[in-house]
DNA sequence: CTGAAAGCGCTAACAG
DNA sequence: CTGTTAGCGCTTTCAG
């Protein structure tokens, strides 16, 4: 093995192996017509030279790279390094590679820049808004999108998220049903489906149980950190009136509000009591040990690169909106309550 | 625009502009001697079709994805997504793409893999190991590859990691001085040069300051998790003689003890001292407010970043091996303690 | 300044 | 079963 040359191609094994540089393709992409005693031929040159075929080389032909672009939002929540774990395991199992956007709002231009050169073969999307319109250009141009987590009404692509509507409502249901009179919300940034749709349906939920929510204890966090959730729930607890229990839609959110209540010396559940939604690993460790609303991340991403891989193989069909139910999951920040069924 | 159609071409654009195809080239890749007239022509072209060069056929000829592999361990351990998050950010500042590997142990080869056939043209690895043989066979074929982080001692290849050793005696100093005499220790998978430097670092750091560390109060996590943290914290704890002073050779192990302690209803730093390593962002939290070692993680990765891409454009130098210095971050799981200058 | 022409390394007809 | 041939879309000489 040279160390100092340019890495072997296929001519190099047809030569070594005497014979044509078609033969060589074919008895590497496993083509069945091979004589035995050829194809031993050339696959002793193969280990002689070390050789790989050139993915650019193949990827040119073929028109499939075998990377898909992944977009996610901060990494710094950690839904995404856990939807990253996963996805980056479905797609693996799927001969696919993952690439991954996400140090700005620039991230999705670039993965949509990545596809049009065609360096990736299809996108998937975590953090699509309606306001992704170089995103809504891009799906004009037949480049395979899915969207995942959140959605955009409308948009000519897959889409695949849970239902976050629902997680909204059975968590105004269970709230209710203990005992909760006095709410407190901490909403995000409205410009995620996901939000919007918790917000909607905890709402309408408390609405349509007659229970009211004091918009003096709505606060909105303009972006997912600890921190806001932190200053927000600092915000609530230090009204007069205090709610008895508040809901965050999301986790990174719930654990700031978590320790804003620490901070001051209160104890969840038994000053107030704290949902979340997301159910990140940590709010199941002790210092946190959070009720919140659990998405199936393995179904939504495991369907999600299926989807991807019909539209690249251009299987014709709708495009596919799919909503997957979600799980409350009980924890001690409630007090570990379940209703009677 | 057709919607319907193949991506237009340089050819395309050629045929549009009355000029030839290798003009279009020219005009795109910005070289100098075009005339002005003629540019504005292409450039019209190219707007009018909504054209983008061929990624794949651009990296053919000039071998050069602009893809960068990056191969991190558990994106579980918070400290990845933070490798991530700041990597991805210099990559994109360079005009490279990030391509992540992190499911299993079997993605260091698909990285090594996707590098051989030229779809990657380097490879940033932050969990090489002693065991990495494949690593070091690819070495041989001159695959630029920078180890961050974890690093492994004779491989020919720039390394880049914080000086774990000192980290180790700087945290043996810093509690012999604050007059912890009983010290606990929870460690890790050796094969990490990171956890084997920290390790020997604290030993030697007691040793030279002549306090004893009792065998019985250390205990090695077979992982990194939550979970592992607090079985052995656990073990520690429960101890008749137990610790004054526990240090966990990273923050998630020691985010897991402290767990452990609020558990068993004991309080940090009251009933003992902990420390982590790392500086993950939840350590500052309050839940927590671990003191820990902090690497310098931007600069790390800014130096992984140009050393790869001196070795991609052909730089020749000898072999860089880097080691950067830490902080100590003094929080409340040591009450605060700072050592009189 | 611009066009013609030669490939990069591979796959996929098409003959034989 | 195997070799020959024709490109994929681009960059880069080499002429003019």
């Amino acid at each position: 093995m040279n160390t100092n040359s340019q890495p072997a191609t296929s001519r190099d094994i047809a030569r070594l192996a005497k014979v044509s540089q078609a033969t060589v393709s074919r008895v590497l992409s496993g083509h069945p017509s091979v004589q035995p005693e050829t194809r031993d031929r050339v696959l002793a040159a193969v280990r002689q030279l070390n050789y790989r075929p050139n993915g650019m080389a193949r990827a040119m032909r073929t028109n499939r790279t075998g990377n898909i672009g992944v977009v996610v939002s901060r990494l710094a929540n950690p839904l995404y390094p856990q939807m990253l774990q996963i996805l980056g395991q479905h797609l693996a199992e799927a001969g696919l590679r993952m690439m991954v956007w996400s140090t700005s709002e620039a991230d999705e231009m670039n993965a949509l820049s990545a596809a049009r050169e065609s360096l990736v073969d299809g996108i998937i999307m975590t953090t699509a808004t309606t306001n992704s319109s170089q995103l809504y250009d891009a799906l004009k141009l037949n480049v395979p999108v899915v969207l995942i987590n959140r959605v955009v009404e409308g948009w000519p692509c897959d889409q695949l998220s849970s239902d976050n509507y629902d997680g909204g409502r059975q968590v105004a249901d269970y709230l209710v049903k203990a005992g909760r009179r006095r709410l407190g919300l901490i909403g995000g940034p409205a410009v995620a489906s996901t939000i919007r749709d918790r917000l909607a349906g905890f709402r309408d939920g408390l609405a349509s149980l007659g229970v009211a929510l004091d918009p003096g204890c709505c606060v909105d966090a303009p972006m997912f950190s600890h921190q806001n959730g932190f200053a927000a729930a600092s915000a609530l607890l230090d009204l007069a009136d205090a709610p008895d229990a508040i809901f965050c839609v999301n986790d990174v959110l719930a654990l700031g509000a978590c320790d804003a209540a620490r901070t001051r010396g209160l104890n969840v559940p038994n000053d107030f009591w704290l949902v979340g939604y997301d159910d990140i690993e940590m709010s199941a460790w002790p210092a946190f040990d959070l009720t919140t609303v659990r998405q199936p991340l393995t179904r939504m991403t495991a369907d999600a690169v299926s989807l991807l891989q019909d539209r690249i193989t251009g299987v014709m069909r709708e495009h596919s909106i799919k909503v997957l139910p979600n799980d409350l999951m009980v924890r001690g920040s409630t007090a570990g309550f379940r209703p009677a069924a």
